[in-house]
DNA sequence: ACCTGAACACCGTTCAAGT
DNA sequence: ACCTGAACACCGTTCAAGT
């Protein structure tokens, strides 16, 4: 019996609940926070009652992960050149990230990319390229190039070292900067590989 | 008393056998083998013999992880243009992060670039940007771009799923590819934005 | 200085049993 | 179907004690 219900009652449990509390742990103490059993204490159950609703661990971070990714904005559809909606689409995509700095480093270890949200996302993107006129295979390989690229930067700036954005270590608005310069660079040199 | 010593003589750990018997583990196991417990029992110790030697596993995976950036080779001086030699660099730093692929995705989280060999690379392409006529603030930035896109592509690369290299999942030779083409249009697009 | 025994405070996951 | 008790097989790290 735990506190809060009365003898006899069910916890109560739901797919969601159970991930709306991971969340809630992920945010407050990161991902070190984030354990099974620290899972279950907060729901008032037993460990083992966690897995009537996610497979493991591994499965209920995957979508942990996809979810993220439902907060990135799309660019308005038909206002200006391709080139700058998907500089706008992966912009977005880096702030979002950022937003969770703990699970940034799972997208690129996992397959990650392959839940619901990521595969709208990378519709989006290769849809854009071919509107900027970049052919195939050139664009299958600019894709993945824009999506390492991206993820990568946010995971290099989700762990910023305590004495970030003093002297020559730059905080989080330089990287942000730092980011941006870079994304343009890939998209100048992608654009410049079109056949004209 | 452990087996293959007799009795009162001493384990004769090293700093060095300790990081040995790590990079063992790594290579037969992945990282999940890597614990201080299974590295201790390898060298026949308690696990609390190991902290004689290293500050904690933390400290012993840093060590790890700037050991691997020793087998980088710095391309030959004064033979190409200095963007080609930066390409071999990072190409040749790709090569090497992949043939450790459970350490990949730590470098990013990490702030892993404070290695005495890591900072050798870091001087050798900054000394090549500057050869190839990009000034500050773009050199720096450009360097950890570039950095940053070769670590992300290599954590990237180190996980394939099951069925890569068939069908339209790319393989490792696709990715190496993919990685190649990446930096080319990073390089150029990097080279556009020097003052004419 | 270097190593051990024992312990602390944890993990993820499974299994049989209860309602 | 959903949850618990108990257990299995682990972790990293610390502390006091021995040589």
């Amino acid at each position: 019996m735990q506190p809060g219900r009365t003898a006899g009652q069910r916890a109560g449990l739901t797919r969601e609940t159970v991930l709306r509390a991971a969340r809630e742990l992920l945010a407050e103490g990161g991902l070190t926070a984030l354990s099974m059993r620290a899972l279950a204490g907060r729901l008032d159950v037993a460990p083992n009652a966690l897995y009537s609703h996610v497979a493991n661990k591994t499965a209920l971070i995957d979508d942990l992960l996809d979810d993220v990714l439902a907060g990135v904005e799309a660019p308005a559809p038909d206002t200006g050149a391709p080139v700058t909606r998907l500089h706008q689409l992966m912009a977005s995509t880096y702030t979002v990230l950022l937003a969770h700095p703990d699970l940034v480093p799972l997208y690129l270890s996992r397959q990650g990319a392959r839940g619901p949200h990521a595969q709208r996302l990378g519709n989006i993107a290769a849809a854009l390229l071919r509107r900027a006129g970049v052919p195939e295979p050139a664009a299958s390989e600019a894709l993945r190039v824009l999506i390492v690229y991206t993820i990568g930067f946010a995971a290099f700036t989700s762990h910023l070292p305590e004495g970030a954005g003093t002297e020559h270590q730059p905080g989080a608005a330089e990287l942000h900067d730092n980011f941006g310069r870079g994304l343009g660079w890939l998209l100048t040199g992608i654009q410049r590989s079109r056949p004209s």
